[in-house]
RNA sequence: GGGCCGUUAGCUCAAUUGGCAGAGCAGGGGACUCUUAAUCCCAAGGUUGUAGGUUCGAUUCCUACACGGCCCA
Protein backbone atom coordinates (compact mmCIF):
# COMPACT_ATOMS: atom_id res chain seq x y z
CA UNK A 1 0.00 0.00 0.00
CA UNK A 2 2.57 2.50 0.73
CA UNK A 3 4.19 1.74 -2.68
CA UNK A 4 1.03 2.45 -4.43
CA UNK A 5 0.84 5.85 -2.51
CA UNK A 6 4.77 6.81 -3.62
CA UNK A 7 3.69 6.14 -7.25
CA UNK A 8 0.51 8.16 -7.09
CA UNK A 9 2.89 10.76 -5.19
CA UNK A 10 5.32 10.53 -7.61
CA UNK A 11 3.36 10.98 -10.16
CA UNK A 12 1.28 14.43 -8.95
CA UNK A 13 5.26 16.25 -8.38
CA UNK A 14 5.84 14.93 -12.10
CA UNK A 15 2.90 17.19 -13.09
CA UNK A 16 0.28 14.20 -13.23
CA UNK A 17 -2.96 13.13 -11.77
CA UNK A 18 -3.79 9.96 -10.33
CA UNK A 19 -7.38 10.86 -9.95
CA UNK A 20 -8.46 12.44 -13.71
CA UNK A 21 -11.88 13.78 -13.99
CA UNK A 22 -13.16 12.02 -16.74
CA UNK A 23 -12.30 9.62 -20.07
CA UNK A 24 -14.77 10.43 -22.38
CA UNK A 25 -16.00 8.15 -25.27
CA UNK A 26 -15.46 4.86 -23.74
CA UNK A 27 -16.90 1.71 -25.52
CA UNK A 28 -17.72 -1.81 -23.58
CA UNK A 29 -15.21 -4.36 -23.55
CA UNK A 30 -17.51 -6.82 -25.19
CA UNK A 31 -18.25 -4.66 -28.18
CA UNK A 32 -15.06 -4.67 -28.84
CA UNK A 33 -14.50 -8.79 -28.26
CA UNK A 34 -17.47 -9.38 -30.72
CA UNK A 35 -16.53 -6.40 -33.47
CA UNK A 36 -13.17 -8.87 -34.28
CA UNK A 37 -15.06 -12.45 -34.08
CA UNK A 38 -13.54 -13.72 -36.97
CA UNK A 39 -10.06 -12.01 -36.99
CA UNK A 40 -7.82 -14.83 -37.62
CA UNK A 41 -4.53 -15.64 -35.39
CA UNK A 42 -1.42 -12.98 -35.90
CA UNK A 43 -3.91 -11.11 -37.94
CA UNK A 44 -3.77 -7.04 -36.63
CA UNK A 45 -7.01 -4.44 -38.14
CA UNK A 46 -6.21 -0.79 -38.17
CA UNK A 47 -9.50 -0.74 -35.45
CA UNK A 48 -9.05 1.84 -32.75
CA UNK A 49 -11.22 1.35 -29.85
CA UNK A 50 -10.98 3.43 -26.37
CA UNK A 51 -12.09 1.26 -23.65
CA UNK A 52 -11.87 1.60 -19.14
CA UNK A 53 -11.69 -0.39 -16.54
CA UNK A 54 -9.76 -2.59 -13.82
CA UNK A 55 -6.34 -4.02 -14.22
CA UNK A 56 -6.82 -7.75 -13.52
CA UNK A 57 -3.63 -9.28 -14.33
CA UNK A 58 0.04 -8.83 -16.05
CA UNK A 59 2.44 -10.56 -18.01
CA UNK A 60 5.59 -10.33 -18.91
CA UNK A 61 7.97 -7.27 -18.52
CA UNK A 62 10.68 -6.53 -21.56
CA UNK A 63 10.25 -5.14 -24.02
CA UNK A 64 6.09 -6.08 -24.16
CA UNK A 65 3.74 -6.73 -21.54
CA UNK A 66 0.56 -8.29 -21.52
CA UNK A 67 -2.49 -7.12 -19.15
CA UNK A 68 -6.02 -8.23 -18.61
CA UNK A 69 -8.66 -5.37 -18.17
CA UNK A 70 -12.03 -5.86 -17.38
CA UNK A 71 -15.22 -3.72 -16.83
CA UNK A 72 -18.89 -4.91 -16.53
CA UNK A 73 -19.03 -6.30 -20.04
CA UNK A 74 -16.08 -8.70 -20.53
CA UNK A 75 -12.60 -8.83 -19.93
CA UNK A 76 -9.77 -8.23 -23.08
CA UNK A 77 -6.11 -8.34 -23.14
CA UNK A 78 -3.90 -5.25 -23.45
CA UNK A 79 -0.40 -5.58 -25.65
CA UNK A 80 1.50 -3.01 -24.25
CA UNK A 81 5.22 -3.09 -26.42
CA UNK A 82 8.27 -0.49 -26.04
CA UNK A 83 8.82 0.13 -30.06
CA UNK A 84 5.14 1.31 -30.57
CA UNK A 85 4.32 2.88 -27.20
CA UNK A 86 8.09 4.72 -26.72
CA UNK A 87 9.94 4.59 -23.61
CA UNK A 88 8.12 7.25 -21.23
CA UNK A 89 4.48 5.02 -21.57
CA UNK A 90 6.02 1.73 -21.38
CA UNK A 91 7.68 2.73 -18.30
CA UNK A 92 4.07 4.28 -17.09
CA UNK A 93 2.62 0.78 -17.76
CA UNK A 94 5.32 -0.66 -16.20
CA UNK A 95 4.37 1.38 -12.72
CA UNK A 96 0.87 0.08 -12.99
CA UNK A 97 -0.65 -1.72 -9.85
CA UNK A 98 -2.95 -4.42 -10.20
CA UNK A 99 -6.25 -3.38 -9.15
CA UNK A 100 -5.63 0.03 -10.91
CA UNK A 101 -8.48 1.93 -13.68
CA UNK A 102 -7.24 2.95 -16.72
CA UNK A 103 -8.75 3.69 -19.86
CA UNK A 104 -6.58 2.53 -23.01
CA UNK A 105 -6.78 3.66 -26.65
CA UNK A 106 -5.68 0.76 -28.71
CA UNK A 107 -5.71 -1.06 -32.08
CA UNK A 108 -7.47 -4.79 -32.18
CA UNK A 109 -5.20 -7.26 -33.17
CA UNK A 110 -5.41 -11.32 -32.37
CA UNK A 111 -1.93 -12.38 -31.23
CA UNK A 112 -0.32 -15.29 -32.54
CA UNK A 113 -1.42 -17.39 -29.74
CA UNK A 114 -5.26 -16.58 -30.97
CA UNK A 115 -6.04 -13.96 -28.10
CA UNK A 116 -8.04 -10.99 -29.00
CA UNK A 117 -6.19 -8.06 -27.46
CA UNK A 118 -5.93 -4.34 -27.91
CA UNK A 119 -2.05 -3.21 -29.12
CA UNK A 120 -1.50 -0.11 -26.98
CA UNK A 121 -1.52 3.20 -28.45
CA UNK A 122 -2.12 5.16 -25.35
CA UNK A 123 -2.56 4.49 -21.29
CA UNK A 124 -4.09 7.05 -18.60
CA UNK A 125 -4.19 6.02 -15.80
CA UNK A 126 -7.84 6.82 -13.97
CA UNK A 127 -7.92 6.08 -10.27
CA UNK A 128 -5.17 4.75 -8.44
CA UNK A 129 -6.11 1.91 -6.38
CA UNK A 130 -3.93 2.15 -2.91
CA UNK A 131 -4.99 -0.78 -1.90
CA UNK A 132 -4.21 -4.48 -3.09
CA UNK A 133 -7.04 -6.36 -4.66
CA UNK A 134 -7.86 -10.10 -3.53
CA UNK A 135 -5.91 -13.14 -5.10
CA UNK A 136 -6.18 -12.57 -8.57
CA UNK A 137 -7.01 -16.19 -9.19
CA UNK A 138 -8.72 -17.67 -5.95
CA UNK A 139 -10.28 -14.59 -5.34
CA UNK A 140 -12.10 -13.45 -2.10
CA UNK A 141 -13.76 -17.07 -0.43
CA UNK A 142 -13.98 -15.35 3.28
CA UNK A 143 -17.44 -15.34 3.50
CA UNK A 144 -17.43 -12.12 6.22
CA UNK A 145 -14.92 -10.23 3.89
CA UNK A 146 -17.50 -10.92 1.05
CA UNK A 147 -20.40 -9.29 3.13
CA UNK A 148 -18.25 -6.78 4.79
CA UNK A 149 -16.78 -5.40 2.48
CA UNK A 150 -19.08 -5.83 -0.99
CA UNK A 151 -16.78 -3.78 -2.97
CA UNK A 152 -14.02 -6.43 -2.71
CA UNK A 153 -16.62 -9.35 -3.47
CA UNK A 154 -17.22 -7.36 -6.97
CA UNK A 155 -13.85 -6.83 -7.87
CA UNK A 156 -13.10 -10.16 -7.20
CA UNK A 157 -15.90 -12.07 -8.68
CA UNK A 158 -17.82 -12.03 -12.18
CA UNK A 159 -20.26 -14.71 -10.47
CA UNK A 160 -21.10 -12.14 -7.87
CA UNK A 161 -21.09 -9.24 -10.48
CA UNK A 162 -23.41 -11.44 -12.39
CA UNK A 163 -25.59 -12.32 -9.29
CA UNK A 164 -26.41 -8.29 -8.69
CA UNK A 165 -26.94 -8.10 -12.39
CA UNK A 166 -29.77 -11.02 -12.55
CA UNK A 167 -31.49 -9.62 -9.37
CA UNK A 168 -31.45 -6.08 -11.33
CA UNK A 169 -32.72 -7.78 -14.31
CA UNK A 170 -35.40 -9.62 -11.92
CA UNK A 171 -36.68 -6.16 -10.41
CA UNK A 172 -37.21 -4.78 -14.02
CA UNK A 173 -39.03 -7.57 -15.45
CA UNK A 174 -41.47 -7.64 -12.61
CA UNK A 175 -42.09 -4.17 -13.42
CA UNK A 176 -42.42 -4.52 -17.19
CA UNK A 177 -45.12 -7.62 -16.19
CA UNK A 178 -47.51 -5.27 -13.76
CA UNK A 179 -46.77 -2.34 -16.17
CA UNK A 180 -48.41 -3.75 -19.09
CA UNK A 181 -50.94 -5.55 -16.81
CA UNK A 182 -52.19 -1.93 -16.19
CA UNK A 183 -50.98 -2.04 -12.41
CA UNK A 184 -49.42 1.89 -11.60
CA UNK A 185 -46.83 1.64 -9.11
CA UNK A 186 -47.15 4.02 -5.70
CA UNK A 187 -44.70 4.73 -3.43
CA UNK A 188 -46.66 4.52 0.55
CA UNK A 189 -45.09 6.18 3.46
CA UNK A 190 -42.05 3.96 4.91
CA UNK A 191 -42.37 5.94 8.50
CA UNK A 192 -45.67 5.06 9.79
CA UNK A 193 -47.28 6.46 12.57
CA UNK A 194 -48.71 3.08 13.01
CA UNK A 195 -47.44 -0.56 11.92
CA UNK A 196 -49.26 -3.38 10.10
CA UNK A 197 -50.18 -5.47 7.68
CA UNK A 198 -47.50 -8.43 8.69
CA UNK A 199 -46.90 -10.50 12.11
CA UNK A 200 -43.28 -8.99 13.62
CA UNK A 201 -42.07 -6.25 15.60
CA UNK A 202 -41.37 -2.68 14.19
CA UNK A 203 -37.97 -0.80 14.31
CA UNK A 204 -38.84 2.61 15.94
CA UNK A 205 -37.50 5.93 15.44
CA UNK A 206 -38.36 9.85 16.36
CA UNK A 207 -39.71 12.48 14.57
CA UNK A 208 -38.25 15.54 16.22
CA UNK A 209 -40.46 18.36 14.35
CA UNK A 210 -43.45 16.66 15.25
CA UNK A 211 -41.92 14.91 18.42
CA UNK A 212 -43.63 11.86 17.80
CA UNK A 213 -42.74 8.18 17.29
CA UNK A 214 -42.87 6.87 14.15
CA UNK A 215 -42.32 3.07 12.95
CA UNK A 216 -40.54 2.10 9.67
CA UNK A 217 -42.81 -0.37 8.07
CA UNK A 218 -43.40 -4.09 8.31
CA UNK A 219 -45.63 -4.12 5.18
CA UNK A 220 -47.49 -1.45 2.50
CA UNK A 221 -50.47 -3.73 2.52
CA UNK A 222 -52.75 -1.54 4.65
CA UNK A 223 -51.87 2.02 2.71
CA UNK A 224 -52.25 -0.14 -0.86
CA UNK A 225 -55.85 -0.93 -0.11
CA UNK A 226 -56.40 2.09 0.97
CA UNK A 227 -55.51 2.97 -2.37
CA UNK A 228 -57.70 0.59 -3.95
CA UNK A 229 -60.53 2.16 -1.42
CA UNK A 230 -59.61 5.72 -3.57
CA UNK A 231 -60.50 3.75 -6.58
CA UNK A 232 -57.01 2.98 -8.13
CA UNK A 233 -57.74 -0.35 -8.92
CA UNK A 234 -54.74 -2.05 -9.69
CA UNK A 235 -51.89 -0.50 -7.74
CA UNK A 236 -48.21 -2.26 -6.77
CA UNK A 237 -45.32 -1.15 -4.82
CA UNK A 238 -41.75 -2.47 -4.83
CA UNK A 239 -39.23 -1.29 -1.80
CA UNK A 240 -38.10 -2.15 1.42
CA UNK A 241 -39.60 -3.48 4.66
CA UNK A 242 -38.29 -3.45 8.12
CA UNK A 243 -39.15 -6.00 10.86
CA UNK A 244 -36.82 -6.13 14.50
CA UNK A 245 -36.35 -9.53 14.36
CA UNK A 246 -33.47 -12.34 14.13
CA UNK A 247 -31.36 -12.67 11.46
CA UNK A 248 -31.07 -15.56 9.43
CA UNK A 249 -30.19 -17.58 6.29
CA UNK A 250 -33.59 -16.32 4.97
CA UNK A 251 -34.08 -12.98 7.29
CA UNK A 252 -32.26 -10.05 6.58
CA UNK A 253 -34.01 -6.93 9.41
CA UNK A 254 -34.76 -4.94 6.31
CA UNK A 255 -35.55 -6.64 2.64
CA UNK A 256 -37.51 -5.99 -0.65
CA UNK A 257 -41.00 -6.87 -0.71
CA UNK A 258 -43.48 -6.69 -3.64
CA UNK A 259 -47.07 -6.09 -2.78
CA UNK A 260 -49.99 -5.84 -5.31
CA UNK A 261 -53.53 -5.54 -5.29
CA UNK A 262 -56.75 -5.54 -7.55
CA UNK A 263 -60.27 -4.58 -7.30
CA UNK A 264 -62.86 -7.42 -8.26
CA UNK A 265 -60.58 -10.33 -8.71
CA UNK A 266 -59.76 -13.18 -5.44
CA UNK A 267 -56.58 -14.82 -4.52
CA UNK A 268 -57.28 -17.51 -6.78
CA UNK A 269 -56.71 -14.82 -9.74
CA UNK A 270 -53.98 -13.39 -7.94
CA UNK A 271 -52.69 -17.53 -8.03
CA UNK A 272 -52.58 -17.48 -11.63
CA UNK A 273 -51.01 -14.10 -11.69
CA UNK A 274 -48.57 -14.98 -9.65
CA UNK A 275 -47.84 -17.92 -11.53
CA UNK A 276 -47.74 -16.01 -14.76
CA UNK A 277 -45.38 -13.19 -13.02
CA UNK A 278 -42.98 -15.77 -12.13
CA UNK A 279 -42.62 -17.44 -15.48
CA UNK A 280 -42.44 -14.05 -17.08
CA UNK A 281 -39.55 -13.56 -14.68
CA UNK A 282 -37.54 -16.65 -14.70
CA UNK A 283 -37.46 -16.21 -18.91
CA UNK A 284 -36.64 -13.04 -19.09
CA UNK A 285 -33.55 -14.00 -16.63
CA UNK A 286 -33.11 -17.04 -19.00
CA UNK A 287 -33.28 -19.14 -15.78
CA UNK A 288 -32.03 -22.80 -15.73
CA UNK A 289 -32.04 -24.14 -12.94
CA UNK A 290 -33.83 -27.03 -11.06
CA UNK A 291 -37.13 -25.57 -10.49
CA UNK A 292 -39.74 -25.94 -12.80
CA UNK A 293 -41.57 -22.58 -13.35
CA UNK A 294 -43.69 -23.91 -16.41
CA UNK A 295 -45.96 -26.17 -15.89
CA UNK A 296 -48.79 -25.48 -13.32
CA UNK A 297 -47.86 -25.09 -10.13
CA UNK A 298 -48.75 -27.76 -7.60
CA UNK A 299 -51.93 -26.97 -5.55
CA UNK A 300 -52.94 -28.15 -1.86
CA UNK A 301 -55.28 -27.47 0.75
CA UNK A 302 -52.87 -26.21 3.92
CA UNK A 303 -55.23 -29.34 5.32
CA UNK A 304 -54.12 -31.55 3.16
CA UNK A 305 -50.57 -30.53 2.74
CA UNK A 306 -50.44 -31.67 6.79
CA UNK A 307 -52.62 -34.49 7.15
CA UNK A 308 -50.97 -36.19 3.76
CA UNK A 309 -47.09 -35.84 5.62
CA UNK A 310 -48.28 -35.51 9.27
CA UNK A 311 -51.37 -37.21 9.60
CA UNK A 312 -52.50 -34.54 11.53
CA UNK A 313 -55.76 -33.04 10.40
CA UNK A 314 -55.62 -29.57 11.94
CA UNK A 315 -59.26 -28.87 11.63
CA UNK A 316 -60.06 -31.92 13.42
CA UNK A 317 -58.51 -30.24 16.53
CA UNK A 318 -59.42 -26.50 16.32
CA UNK A 319 -58.22 -26.05 19.91
CA UNK A 320 -54.62 -26.03 21.20
CA UNK A 321 -54.74 -29.32 23.74
CA UNK A 322 -56.84 -30.79 21.28
CA UNK A 323 -54.07 -30.45 18.55
CA UNK A 324 -51.60 -30.89 20.99
CA UNK A 325 -52.88 -34.39 21.80
CA UNK A 326 -52.94 -35.51 18.23
CA UNK A 327 -49.14 -34.54 17.74
CA UNK A 328 -48.41 -36.61 20.56
CA UNK A 329 -50.41 -39.63 19.30
CA UNK A 330 -48.83 -39.47 15.85
CA UNK A 331 -45.11 -39.61 17.09
CA UNK A 332 -44.49 -35.67 16.48
CA UNK A 333 -42.81 -33.41 18.90
CA UNK A 334 -45.17 -30.84 20.62
CA UNK A 335 -43.19 -27.34 21.23
CA UNK A 336 -44.08 -25.78 24.45
CA UNK A 337 -46.53 -22.62 22.68
CA UNK A 338 -49.41 -21.38 24.06
CA UNK A 339 -51.80 -20.98 21.12
CA UNK A 340 -53.08 -23.55 18.25
CA UNK A 341 -51.98 -21.23 15.33
CA UNK A 342 -48.50 -21.59 16.51
CA UNK A 343 -48.62 -25.24 16.49
CA UNK A 344 -49.93 -24.85 13.12
CA UNK A 345 -47.47 -23.05 12.16
CA UNK A 346 -44.58 -25.51 13.64
CA UNK A 347 -46.67 -28.49 11.69
CA UNK A 348 -46.39 -25.95 8.27
CA UNK A 349 -42.51 -24.83 8.80
CA UNK A 350 -40.77 -28.26 10.32
CA UNK A 351 -42.65 -30.69 8.29
CA UNK A 352 -44.61 -28.98 5.35
CA UNK A 353 -42.25 -26.09 3.81
CA UNK A 354 -39.05 -28.24 3.50
CA UNK A 355 -40.84 -30.57 1.24
CA UNK A 356 -42.22 -28.19 -1.11
CA UNK A 357 -39.30 -28.12 -3.70
CA UNK A 358 -41.18 -27.28 -6.89
CA UNK A 359 -43.47 -24.80 -6.66
CA UNK A 360 -46.78 -25.16 -4.49
CA UNK A 361 -48.97 -23.19 -3.77
CA UNK A 362 -51.05 -24.27 -0.23
CA UNK A 363 -54.44 -22.42 0.32
CA UNK A 364 -57.14 -22.14 2.82
CA UNK A 365 -55.69 -21.24 6.41
CA UNK A 366 -57.16 -21.04 9.61
CA UNK A 367 -58.78 -17.17 10.53
CA UNK A 368 -56.76 -17.52 13.43
CA UNK A 369 -53.27 -17.12 11.70
CA UNK A 370 -54.92 -14.36 8.85
CA UNK A 371 -56.92 -10.64 10.46
CA UNK A 372 -56.69 -9.51 6.90
CA UNK A 373 -58.00 -12.06 4.55
CA UNK A 374 -61.75 -12.89 3.64
CA UNK A 375 -64.08 -15.15 5.05
CA UNK A 376 -64.06 -18.40 2.89
CA UNK A 377 -66.81 -18.56 0.57
CA UNK A 378 -67.55 -21.87 1.82
CA UNK A 379 -65.35 -23.25 4.50
CA UNK A 380 -66.27 -22.28 7.77
CA UNK A 381 -63.47 -21.26 9.80
CA UNK A 382 -61.35 -20.55 6.98
CA UNK A 383 -60.30 -17.85 4.56
CA UNK A 384 -59.41 -17.17 1.69
CA UNK A 385 -55.66 -17.10 1.91
CA UNK A 386 -52.85 -18.76 0.10
CA UNK A 387 -48.61 -18.77 0.63
CA UNK A 388 -46.31 -19.83 -2.47
CA UNK A 389 -43.67 -21.88 -1.17
CA UNK A 390 -40.55 -23.36 -3.55
CA UNK A 391 -36.79 -24.66 -2.74
CA UNK A 392 -38.10 -25.35 0.98
CA UNK A 393 -39.30 -21.41 1.25
CA UNK A 394 -42.11 -19.28 1.93
CA UNK A 395 -41.99 -16.96 -1.02
CA UNK A 396 -45.75 -15.18 -1.06
CA UNK A 397 -48.41 -14.34 0.72
CA UNK A 398 -52.24 -13.90 -0.72
CA UNK A 399 -55.62 -13.13 0.29
CA UNK A 400 -58.90 -12.57 -1.00
CA UNK A 401 -58.29 -9.02 1.15
CA UNK A 402 -61.17 -8.20 4.15
CA UNK A 403 -63.32 -5.76 3.13
CA UNK A 404 -66.12 -5.90 5.59
CA UNK A 405 -65.16 -3.32 7.79
CA UNK A 406 -67.42 -4.47 10.92
CA UNK A 407 -65.56 -7.91 10.69
CA UNK A 408 -62.38 -6.60 10.34
CA UNK A 409 -63.11 -4.32 13.33
CA UNK A 410 -64.19 -7.66 15.09
CA UNK A 411 -60.35 -9.54 14.01
CA UNK A 412 -58.89 -6.19 15.21
CA UNK A 413 -60.13 -6.89 18.52
CA UNK A 414 -59.52 -10.58 18.65
CA UNK A 415 -55.56 -9.37 18.03
CA UNK A 416 -55.87 -7.03 20.41
CA UNK A 417 -56.91 -9.46 22.93
CA UNK A 418 -53.64 -11.43 21.45
CA UNK A 419 -51.19 -8.52 22.36
CA UNK A 420 -52.94 -8.16 25.78
CA UNK A 421 -52.08 -11.95 26.12
CA UNK A 422 -48.31 -11.37 25.28
CA UNK A 423 -48.30 -11.87 21.73
CA UNK A 424 -45.84 -9.67 20.51
CA UNK A 425 -46.39 -9.60 17.01
CA UNK A 426 -50.77 -9.17 17.11
CA UNK A 427 -51.76 -6.56 14.87
CA UNK A 428 -52.00 -2.77 16.17
CA UNK A 429 -55.69 -1.65 16.26
CA UNK A 430 -55.62 0.82 12.94
CA UNK A 431 -58.86 3.08 12.98
CA UNK A 432 -57.61 4.86 10.20
CA UNK A 433 -57.84 1.85 8.25
CA UNK A 434 -61.61 0.85 9.09
CA UNK A 435 -62.22 4.39 8.34
CA UNK A 436 -61.08 3.61 5.16
CA UNK A 437 -62.83 0.07 4.89
CA UNK A 438 -66.08 1.78 5.81
CA UNK A 439 -66.05 4.27 2.89
CA UNK A 440 -66.17 1.10 0.68
CA UNK A 441 -63.54 -1.03 -0.73
CA UNK A 442 -64.80 -3.55 -3.42
CA UNK A 443 -63.82 -6.95 -3.57
CA UNK A 444 -59.82 -7.17 -4.29
CA UNK A 445 -57.26 -9.71 -4.34
CA UNK A 446 -54.23 -8.96 -2.86
CA UNK A 447 -50.37 -10.84 -2.37
CA UNK A 448 -47.19 -9.99 -1.01
CA UNK A 449 -43.86 -11.49 -2.30
CA UNK A 450 -40.28 -11.87 -0.84
CA UNK A 451 -38.05 -10.47 -3.65
CA UNK A 452 -34.93 -11.24 -1.52
CA UNK A 453 -36.12 -15.07 -1.56
CA UNK A 454 -37.41 -15.21 -5.33
CA UNK A 455 -33.73 -13.89 -6.09
CA UNK A 456 -32.54 -16.83 -4.21
CA UNK A 457 -34.62 -19.27 -5.84
CA UNK A 458 -33.90 -17.87 -9.16
CA UNK A 459 -30.07 -18.13 -8.90
CA UNK A 460 -29.81 -20.86 -6.47
CA UNK A 461 -28.26 -19.02 -3.76
CA UNK A 462 -28.47 -20.41 -0.35
CA UNK A 463 -28.54 -16.87 2.00
CA UNK A 464 -30.43 -14.35 1.64
CA UNK A 465 -27.06 -12.77 2.20
CA UNK A 466 -25.73 -13.80 -0.67
CA UNK A 467 -28.32 -11.78 -2.41
CA UNK A 468 -28.78 -8.85 -0.90
CA UNK A 469 -25.42 -6.07 -1.33
CA UNK A 470 -24.74 -5.21 2.25
CA UNK A 471 -26.42 -7.63 4.46
CA UNK A 472 -26.79 -6.72 7.85
CA UNK A 473 -23.73 -7.52 10.20
CA UNK A 474 -22.75 -6.76 13.90
CA UNK A 475 -19.86 -4.35 14.09
CA UNK A 476 -16.65 -5.83 13.50
CA UNK A 477 -14.50 -6.58 17.07
C1' G B 1 -30.52 -18.73 23.89
C1' G B 2 -27.70 -23.86 23.36
C1' G B 3 -24.09 -27.13 20.77
C1' C B 4 -20.21 -27.82 17.23
C1' C B 5 -16.54 -25.71 13.81
C1' G B 6 -13.48 -21.65 12.22
C1' U B 7 -10.27 -17.00 12.92
C1' U B 8 -2.18 -17.65 11.00
C1' A B 9 1.27 -12.21 5.92
C1' G B 10 -2.87 -7.73 1.65
C1' C B 11 -5.39 -12.56 -0.62
C1' U B 12 -5.55 -18.24 -0.75
C1' C B 13 -3.72 -21.80 2.49
C1' A B 14 0.28 -24.98 5.53
C1' A B 15 2.67 -25.83 10.32
C1' U B 16 4.06 -33.62 12.93
C1' U B 17 3.49 -35.17 20.19
C1' G B 18 3.70 -28.36 23.01
C1' G B 19 10.05 -27.03 20.54
C1' C B 20 13.25 -21.25 15.61
C1' A B 21 5.65 -19.67 12.02
C1' G B 22 6.08 -21.57 6.10
C1' A B 23 4.40 -21.60 0.80
C1' G B 24 1.82 -19.66 -3.60
C1' C B 25 -0.22 -15.18 -5.41
C1' A B 26 -0.01 -9.84 -4.68
C1' G B 27 3.75 -5.98 -3.37
C1' G B 28 9.69 -4.47 -3.77
C1' G B 29 14.60 -5.18 -6.79
C1' G B 30 16.39 -7.62 -11.28
C1' A B 31 16.11 -10.71 -16.30
C1' C B 32 12.80 -11.45 -20.39
C1' U B 33 9.38 -8.26 -27.29
C1' C B 34 3.40 -13.46 -28.22
C1' U B 35 2.22 -14.01 -22.70
C1' U B 36 -2.51 -15.69 -20.80
C1' A B 37 -2.68 -19.10 -13.14
C1' A B 38 3.63 -16.45 -17.93
C1' U B 39 8.58 -17.95 -16.42
C1' C B 40 13.44 -17.32 -13.84
C1' C B 41 16.76 -14.99 -9.86
C1' C B 42 17.08 -11.94 -5.22
C1' A B 43 15.24 -9.58 -0.92
C1' A B 44 11.25 -8.37 2.26
C1' G B 45 6.63 -9.26 4.53
C1' G B 46 3.70 -11.86 11.22
C1' U B 47 1.32 -8.73 18.44
C1' U B 48 -0.98 -16.51 14.92
C1' G B 49 -8.93 -12.59 16.46
C1' U B 50 -8.71 -10.29 21.87
C1' A B 51 -7.69 -10.96 27.20
C1' G B 52 -6.04 -14.27 30.72
C1' G B 53 -4.12 -19.20 32.45
C1' U B 54 -0.94 -23.85 32.44
C1' U B 55 4.27 -24.63 30.92
C1' C B 56 11.36 -23.95 30.74
C1' G B 57 8.68 -23.09 26.14
C1' A B 58 1.84 -22.14 23.36
C1' U B 59 -0.42 -21.17 16.40
C1' U B 60 -0.87 -25.96 19.18
C1' C B 61 -3.49 -27.32 25.83
C1' C B 62 -7.31 -24.64 29.27
C1' U B 63 -10.87 -20.37 30.42
C1' A B 64 -13.51 -16.05 29.00
C1' C B 65 -14.82 -12.73 25.24
C1' A B 66 -15.45 -10.89 19.95
C1' C B 67 -16.68 -11.92 14.92
C1' G B 68 -18.22 -15.56 11.29
C1' G B 69 -20.28 -20.39 9.70
C1' C B 70 -23.35 -24.84 10.44
C1' C B 71 -27.02 -27.29 13.41
C1' C B 72 -30.75 -27.00 17.27
C1' A B 73 -34.45 -24.03 20.12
Amino acid sequence: MAARREKADAMRKQGGEPFPHSFEGVEAIAEVLSAHDGLADGEETESKHRVAGRLAARRGQGGAAFLDLYDRSGRIQLLAQTDHLGEEAFEAVRDLDLGDLIGVDGTAIRTKRGQLSLKLDAVTLLAKSLRPPPDKHHGLKDIETRYRRRELDLIASEDARDLFVTRAKVITAIRGFLDRDGFIEVETPVLQPLYGGAAARPFTTHHNALDRNFFLRIATELYLKRLIVGGLERVYELGKDFRNEGISPKHNPEFTMLEWYEAYSDYMVIASRLEDLVRHVAKEIEYEGEIDFESPWQRESLRDSILSRCGVDILAHRDRDSLAKEMEAKGLEVPKTDTWPQLVDELLTKHVEPELIQPTILFDYPVELSPFAKDHRSEPGLVERFEAYAAGMEISNAFSELNDPDEQRRRFESQRADAAAGDEEAQPFDEAYLRALEQGMPPTGGIGIGIDRLVMLLTGSKTIREVVLFPAMRDES
